[in-house]
Parts: structure tokens; C-alpha cells; sequence
DNA sequence: GCCGTTTTCGGCCCGACTGTTTTCAGTCG
């Protein structure tokens, strides 16, 4: 049984857990919460570093004590302190601190005094009026809990980007047209563009804050105001999504955009450092003793510290504090640096356009080229196509070529990699090809030995040039597949095969994490839309959206590359050579 | 439990909101 990085993170997640409703020193359990975050974020799989035999590269926030229960986690799969910490507490009374409004504290209360271990007994016991008895809580806290309770058992807690966005623009809008209200920005997560969003941190600047919090809790789309203060509101949308709203001064919303956008480890480090400096950094500025010194952009935050200003993608305490102080922050990728797709569909298979179409939608999207790529034969549902049917295509796009301006198609396919790592199409089809994707769209339940076999043999193909979607992970549905990304990835850049990010909403596939992978590797990446109709070309921003999680930069990704580099790279990878 | 241009001990980010507290603890982001 493999350990993942995952893995190890959940072990000290629980142990954080565990030690803070024991009341430990809390000091202790943030080092076990951040131990969990470094390790999560890490695009080193430990567990390959352990077996290996390598000694642990030096973590931030991972002394010796730590180091030794990493390897103790990744030989056994636990840790002896999880173990004793278990005896001690009744299981699964953890899931309880994720109730909104229950810390460890009142945990502790509720599991001591009326042996509450589980969100259901905890639900029976709000509704009996049980809760309300103990000290620290009372009527409306019980209300509170039964009904944090009912959402946290009925409703899944994250949504995806796209999903996020369609709620994030409309209430943006919704706040501009408020009287008085100036700015109006969108931050947390969703400005981080991380693949699922929690909830929606809006943050404005108005004169009057009184009005804006009152037109804010009256959005048609509101069920519930769970919180609303002076400067501070939330609210439950109808679709289960928090809206949290700030309302700031101009003179301090750089400080306050950098607060809301967080990430709370990158606000943290952040603030740390700033201590060292002497100065102290909240929302509403950067301050020496009581004199606001920065605040009104958040250039002016960075610079307070000595630093530059970084890209809200990056702030996630993975080392872009470091890079910012060195000078060698990335130049990130941006839509505009895209010259072309290398993976859509069209109604030959599952797509619902034409060829024709998705060349003239992609040519509105100014790209110089688009890859035709539809399923092959094994996709029965997609009507995938075989050799004859693609031999069809084939000619169909040399006649579009040969008549349409501005932008060239080339031919390709998406190739089935079969169970034993074999292509659902021959090579006398696949030669004839500019472009071939290849992909696992079976057995995702091979154990991790067969399915990484499974890919690195289609990797060694000479004629595949892109691994489409690495992991096959949707996200909230379905986990990615065991393999060793590790080992794809290096094996990726040996032989010259591009990795895909995959840049539809239910995929985001490689993940930032695996982006960072493939950079540290020297791997290159082919950001894909993976579009099934003219509109889903747009989604490519998604896609930028963890690369630029990923620290890519435009010479990481092999399509922002003129058409004919473009061409030698796939010519090359043919050829059998290998690329640098 | 980690860590070090105030260092090997004594620190460890900061403020708003809620409910029950009768002046503030707990929780959250």
C-alpha cells in the first residue's frame, strides 16, 4: 500500500486534531497543521525519497522530530503517536471540529458532558435541547449547530472554479451597481484560481458601509445572513456557497486585498516577516507602532517587507517568498502566450461542432493552429473513430487547409491506451498523424505497479506526443488513478513527451502540484482545452490558471511556441530523439 | 514541535463577530 504525500498530511491533520481537543500547547499543533500543508503542497513524493533510501531533503517546518514520523508514516502507514492519541479519544469525534462554530473547545465540552463522538449523535442531541445546557452555549448556538450540522451531512463543501465563477461574477456585479460603492473585487481562493473554491471572499470600497451591507444581505440569491457586522457579512447562497463581504477604506485596500486573498499560510509568513522587520501587517495596513506606512495597493504590502509584488496563483507559502526576496520569481504563463490547442473534439466523436467550426472558433481565439483530436474506436459511447473513419478525417482536413485562411489544422487523434499500455489504433493510422494524445479512459482500478507500467509503455511509443489528462482525476467525482507521477513525469521527459493540462473544469488535470513537478523535472506541458464545442475553447483560462499554480512559465508550455517550432518538437519526439 | 541579523530559550499573525460573558472566550478567516 503506497503512501502519498496526501497520506502523510492526513496522519498529522489528525494528530493536529486530536492534540487541540486535548488542549495541547497550541504552538504544537499549529507545527503539525503546517507540517500537514508543507507536505501536501510538496511536489517530491516522500514516499519514493524514503524508500529509496535518500535522506529527507530539509522541509520548512519539519525538524528532526517530524522528519523521523514522515519515514515512520511512510514504512508503517501510521505513526505511534496517532495510535496512542486514538486510545485516548473516541474515534471520529475530529469530524465534529469541522462543524462551523465548534472548535476544540466546545468539542471537548460536548464529547466530555454528553459523550457527543459523532455528527449524527451531535444532531440528536442539539434537537433534544441537550446542548443548550452546557456551559459556553446556549439557544441560539444549539440552533446554530443543528443546522451546521444538516448542511455539513447533506452538502458537499467545495465547489469547482468554473462552478464558482458563475456564482462570483453576477454577485460582483450585483455590489457594483450599489450606490456608492467604488471598487468591487473578488478575492480568496477564486482569485488564487485554486481548482475548488470554499466560499467567495468579496471585498469592496464604499463610502456609506451601513448601505452596502444591507443591499448585500439582499441579493435575490441569498437564503441565509449567517454574520453581519459593521464591516464584516456572510451569507448562505441558495447553492450552498459562502459569500463573505469586507468593506474597507481606500486607503487600506491593498492591505485588505491581500489579507482576503490569502492563502492563510502566505498571509502568515508574510506577517512573520514583517514582525521581524518591526512592523506589524493587518488589513488595515503595514504598520510602525501606530503609523500606517503602506496599505493602499498591495505593491506597497510587498515592498514594506523588501519584496516584489507576487502573483496572487503563487501565494501559497510553496517558496514564492523565498524566490520573491532572491529576485527569481517565474514570469508566468498568460492566456495570451497560447498559440494554439493540441486536444479538441468535434462531432465526429463526442464533440457537438464541426471541424470547420472549431477552426474558426479557434481562430477567433487567435490561435495560429488547432489540433483535431478525437476519440478512437475503444470509445464506443463517443463514437470513436477507427482507422477508416480517421483516414476520412484525415483527408477532410487537408481540404479545409488547403481553403481556410488565418489558421491551420492539424491532424490528430486521442488515442486509447489499452490495458496493457498498448494504442487502440495502428501505426500505419498513427503515422500519418501531426499530433498524437494519448489517454486512459479504462481500468482505473489497475493497482499502481500496472497502471504506471501501463503508461510509461505508452510513453516509450515513438509516435505518442501528449499524455492527455496524467491522472485522470474529476474532481469531487472520481480520484485520480494509483500511478507514480514521479516516474511518468521523468519518463515524460525522456522521451519528449509532452504532459497535458488539461483545462476542463472537472479535471484541471495535471494539478498544480504535478505542474511544479514537471517544471522541477525540465518536462514540458501542452495546455489543452480538451473542448467538446466552440465554447469550451474559453475554459482554457482555467487550465492558465493552474499552470500558473504550478510556476509555469510561457517556455514551460510547448503551445505558446510558433507553429513551427511547435512542429519540430512533435517532428522531433518521431524521430526518436530525445529533447533536452 | 520548530526555529534563530533581539538564537539554543522563548518566542510563535491579527482582528472581527457571536453569544453569553456581565467584560470576554471561542471561533473564524
Amino acid at each position: 500500500m503506497p503512501v502519498h504525500n496526501a497520506d502523510i498530511a492526513g496522519v498529522f491533520d489528525e494528530i493536529a486534531d486530536l492534540l487541540e481537543i486535548q488542549e495541547a500547547n497550541p504552538f504544537r499543533v499549529r507545527a503539525y497543521r503546517n507540517a500537514a500543508r508543507t507536505v501536501e503542497n510538496l511536489s517530491l513524493e516522500l514516499a519514493g525519497a524514503v524508500g529509496s533510501g535518500q535522506r529527507l531533503p530539509k522541509l520548512p517546518g519539519i525538524g528532526a522530530d517530524l522528519a523521523a514520523k514522515i519515514e515512520e508514516i511512510v514504512r508503517t502507514g501510521t505513526c505511534g503517536l496517532l495510535v496512542r492519541l486514538r486510545k485516548e479519544l473516541p474515534a471520529g469525534v475530529t469530524e465534529l471540529l469541522r462543524v462551523p462554530g465548534l472548535g476544540p473547545k466546545r468539542v471537548k465540552a460536548l464529547y466530555r458532558d454528553l459523550a457527543v463522538k459523532t455528527l449524527p449523535q451531535l444532531l440528536r442531541a442539539a434537537e433534544q435541547g441537550r446542548v443548550r445546557e452546557l456551559q459556553g452555549f446556549g439557544p441560539a448556538r444549539e440552533t446554530q449547530i443543528a443546522d451546521a450540522v444538516k448542511r455539513q451531512l447533506s452538502k458537499a463543501r467545495r465547489f469547482k472554479l468554473a462552478v464558482a465563477t458563475q456564482y462570483a461574477r453576477p454577485f460582483a456585479d450585483y455590489l457594483r451597481g450599489v450606490r456608492g460603492v467604488d471598487r468591487v473585487e473578488v478575492a480568496g481562493s477564486y482569485r488564487r484560481m485554486r481548482d475548488t473554491v470554499g466560499d467567495l471572499d468579496i471585498l469592496v470600497t464604499a463610502k456609506a458601509a451601513e448601505a452596502v451591507m444591507t443591499r448585500f444581505a439582499a441579493y435575490p440569491e441569498v437564503a441565509e445572513t449567517l454574520a453581519k457586522g459593521e464591516t464584516r457579512a456572510s451569507v448562505l447562497l441558495r447553492s450552498g456557497l459562502q459569500v463573505d463581504l469586507r468593506v474597507v477604506d481606500p486607503d487600506c485596500f491593498g492591505a485588505a486585498l491581500h489579507y482576503f486573498t490569502g492563502s492563510k499560510a502566505h498571509n502568515v509568513a508574510v506577517r512573520r516577516m514583517a514582525q521581524r522587520k518591526g512592523l506589524k501587517i493587518s488589513e488595515y495596513g503595514v504598520f510602525r507602532g501606530s503609523r500606517r506606512i503602506a496599505g493602499e495597493t498591495e505593491e506597497s504590502v510587498y515592498a514594506a517587507v523588501g519584496l516584489p509584488w507576487i502573483a496572487p496563483e503563487l501565494r501559497e507559502d510553496r517558496g514564492e517568498l523565498e524566490a520573491a526576496a532572491r529576485g527569481e520569481l517565474p514570469k508566468l504563463v498568460e492566456l495570451g502566450d497560447l498559440t494554439g490547442d493540441l486536444h479538441v473534439h468535434t462531432k465526429a466523436s463526442d464533440g457537438h461542432d464541426t471541424v470547420r467550426d472549431m477552426a474558426l472558433a479557434a481562430k477567433a481565439h487567435g490561435f495560429a493552429y488547432l489540433a483535431i483530436t478525437d476519440h478512437s474506436q475503444q470509445q464506443r459511447v463517443a463514437h470513436g473513430l477507427d482507422a477508416t473513419r480517421l483516414a476520412k478525417q484525415i483527408g477532410e482536413i487537408d481540404r479545409l487547409n488547403g481553403e481556410l485562411g488565418g489558421i491551420t489544422l492539424l491532424k490528430g487523434a486521442e488515442v486509447d491506451i489499452l490495458d496493457d499500455g498498448a494504442l487502440d489504433l495502428p501505426d500505419s493510422i498513427l503515422g500519418k498523424l501531426d499530433v498524437v494524445v494519448a489517454a486512459v479512459h479504462s481500468r482505473f482500478d489497475l493497482p499502481r505497479a500496472r497502471q504506471t507500467a501501463r503508461i510509461l509503455k505508452a510513453l516509450d511509443h515513438p509516435l505518442v506526443n501528449v499524455l492527455a489528462h496524467p491522472t485522470g482525476r474529476l474532481i469531487e467525482e472520481r480520484e485520480p488513478y494509483d500511478v507514480d507521477m514521479a516516474r511518468i513525469v521523468r519518463r515524460a521527459r525522456e522521451r519528449g513527451v509532452l504532459l497535458e493540462v488539461n483545462a476542463q473544469p472537472s479535471r484541471l488535470d495535471l494539478t498544480d502540484v504535478h505542474c511544479r513537478m514537471a517544471k522541477d523535472e525540465g518536462a514540458l506541458v501542452s495546455l489543452d482545452s480538451d473542448a467538446h464545442s466552440v465554447h469550451d475553447l474559453d475554459d482554457l483560462r482555467f487550465g492558465i490558471g493552474q499552470a500558473r499554480r504550478g510556476w509555469l512559465e510561457a517556455r514551460d508550455v510547448a503551445n505558446t511556441r510558433p507553429l513551427k517550432e511547435l512542429r519540430a518538437l512533435l517532428e522531433r519526439r518521431r524521430a526518436g530523439k530525445r529533447t533536452a
